[in-house]
DNA sequence: GATATATACTTGACATATAAACTAATTACA
DNA sequence: TGTAATTAGTTTATATGTCAAGTATATATC
């Protein structure tokens, strides 16, 4: 039996429980008509200032590559979710904007994706569960 | 600002971890014509009794679909990483079994996923990582 | 101020996953 | 037995995500 390190199984259990978690969350969200991805973008708008942010940024910050964003934002666009906007001073940039429709439903399903979270988590300790948190924001935001 | 659980902030970490890792080791596997996902599979395989396994097992071992598994080992079927082997008393079933070049391959990309993971938490520690892993495993086998 | 380089984003070609529907075989049980 | 339910696996249709290349704009350097 081979055995790996500590560190190796670490990351074959992240891929497992990332494949069983954005199944759940697709068929939870799809009431709504989103898949965990959109609902991860709505998010983060919500978050950013002004409620916009430059494409890129929102690549950067979901994990995924430029061009991944602009095939998920194509049809959440043309839903009416989010918006696009132009920037003044530089015409390569386009933001993406949350638009109403799309804050309205960031809000519902907010509830329900807070509902599954907890209930998946139930058995663990909050406390582990923040300290293993900024110990994935790290894994996250690790530059080779 | 909204506000979340560290519960639901848990499971966005993971997303986004999840997607920088796949991408990082499908850079570095490819030297070796695999992606993580066959190499996930070859060291299933690996630690399988008999290094054989029922498809559907495999598919449960690694969070994956019955189909996806299907899809994912038919290349590696064509380029003889896996083999497939059939039961005497039920024909519905085939086995996947690894294959002496599978083996072969795992072997050598095997060191450079551990280099990798080393490498990604070499600043975090090693109880931190054991901890994080096991709760990962539960997220991983939580039934509904 | 011309040319090279970098940045932001999109597109084409391809790979990978899923869900739903299907085939085939096995098991349960009336 | 014979019929219904279950199980294992595959296929079809579709969605999602990547890489590599392309477009357009901005910045740096000589």
């Amino acid at each position: 039996m081979i055995s790996i390190s500590p560190q190796l199984e670490f990351f074959l259990n992240i891929a497992k429980a990332q494949a069983l978690i954005a199944r759940r969350f697709d068929v939870k969200l799809s009431l709504w008509g989103i898949g965990m991805n959109d609902f991860i973008i709505l998010f983060q708008l919500s978050r950013a200032s002004g409620e916009k942010m430059r494409r890129i940024d929102l690549a950067e910050k979901i994990g995924f590559t430029a061009s991944g964003v602009t095939r998920l934002l194509a049809p959440m666009e043309k839903i009416g979710l989010v918006k696009r906007e132009t920037v003044a001073h530089d015409a390569r940039v386009s933001l993406v904007a949350l638009a109403p429709s799309g804050k309205r439903i960031l809000t519902e399903a907010l509830e329900n994706a807070e509902y599954i979270s907890r209930e998946w988590l139930v058995n663990q300790k909050v406390a582990n569960i923040k300290e293993l948190s900024s110990m994935l924001a790290a894994v996250g935001t690790y530059t080779f």
